[in-house]
DNA sequence: TACGGCGAAAATACAGTGTATCGACATGAG
DNA sequence: CTCATGTCGATACACTGTATTTTCGCCGTA
């Protein structure tokens, strides 16, 4: 019996980290959605047993925080941004464009505070962008009120997508009617301002719906900022 | 055996609709948050069979639909708002109030359409207090942009107001401190801005908070319609 | 009054979940 | 070579949403 008969580790289980797992867990959800994700199907992928997970996460919810902090690795800006303005409307796009790739994101988007290192790596890097420009309180109001904008703009965004999925329509169609319910409810004449507003609205692009929210909201800022 | 032998329904069931259903689950919800919201205690609450609620609801979602919807219906304004900005500003703050009474509310807001008539309601009302302000897109996007900030923001008020009560810090304790892991994070004086704003930011009043980021979203909407 | 048939409610069933507990076993120390 | 240790997997439990089957009370008819 040489080496090459026997195999490289004999009944060693694989070895794990938490990297592994939450990659394991990123792929799930980028699959099937944060449904998807469940300790046995991670554990699963990883060749291993359910409770094996439990050395490196205490609980479910730690290892949605270690997927959102992952994903906030993507998100951290690489070089040092031109000014405060570029540096908010880069966070918030780089934030909706890791949404789109990780829809699940949208879930826990702002549901649990971001404490691991590269939330915190984000928000560093962008406070420091804005450091001096105003009083401490002045900023962080600043801050929050753009990330309050895009985290609840891109919400809605990617729950206006999973709509347009589940119901086969083209998107100008459902833009125009939302389904049968919809179209019936308008139909009615209880909602006149509705109804003009989906009759007469010309479909805008997502992105560019997006940016220019964002930009008002950056002049508001910028306003408070002198 | 009389009448009054005999108790009133002998072995009927209590009859059952929607409103009592969704009651029941908006009940529970309040008391012990989204999770302690099961077709099973929502049933038995009712004196009921799980599969009893098939007859009115056809999916667990349909009910958390149903749940934001009663919701709506407490936010709807009474009286028609004196100008545009009064009624996005009641809207915003109404959404806030409906969040603290039910803080299971941040977990769905924009995590659906609001299809609803409670939801068309707002929608509607909404809509009607900027008609004619301008075009139908500027309109529109001026209210997706108010709709996205004060979503945004109330999800991570509730969301910081559950971080507070789980660690059994004062408020003010952990805003300066955020548990012993963000202290010591912030002890390695690798996130100096946030140190900073952590270390120097007075605390500020939820309410005052949210209240401020809305005008200065509102003031931009102003820019945009004026 | 007796009897079917029918519709609705209940019971049961199933596949899956997160997590606690316990038993076995491979590995390192003596 | 033996024994302690600590890690991993199997098992277990209480619970979930939902499909399917069973039961049963009521109503129209004979």
């Amino acid at each position: 019996m040489t080496v090459w008969d026997r195999p490289e580790q004999p009944n060693r289980p694989v070895p794990l980290d938490r990297e592994r797992i939450v990659a394991a867990a990123v792929a799930l959800a980028d699959e099937g959605g944060l449904a998807a994700v469940s300790l046995r199907k991670v554990a699963a992928r990883l060749n291993a047993g359910p409770m094996r997970l439990y050395g490196y996460i205490s609980t479910k919810d730690d290892l949605f925080d270690l997927m959102v902090d992952a994903v906030y690795a993507e998100i951290l800006p690489g070089e040092r941004p031109g000014d405060w303005r570029e540096a908010l409307r880069s966070l918030a796009h780089g934030t909706r464009r890791a949404a789109l790739r990780h829809e699940w994101l949208a879930d826990l988007l702002g549901g649990r505070p971001a404490l691991g290192p590269n939330g915190l790596a984000v928000s560093e890097a962008t406070l420091a962008a804005l450091d001096g420009l105003a009083d401490v309180d002045t900023v962080m109001r600043a801050v929050e009120t753009v990330s309050a904008y895009f985290t609840g703009a891109i919400r809605r965004e990617i729950t206006e997508l999973r709509a347009e999925r589940a119901t086969g329509l083209s998107k100008s169609e459902w833009q125009r009617a939302r389904g049968p319910h919809v179209t019936r409810m308008l139909a009615t004449g209880r909602f006149p301002a509705l109804a003009k507003a989906v009759h007469d609205g010309t479909h805008v692009d997502a992105e560019e719906s997006f940016a220019t929210g964002l930009e008002w909201v950056l002049d508001a800022v910028a306003a408070r900022l002198g």
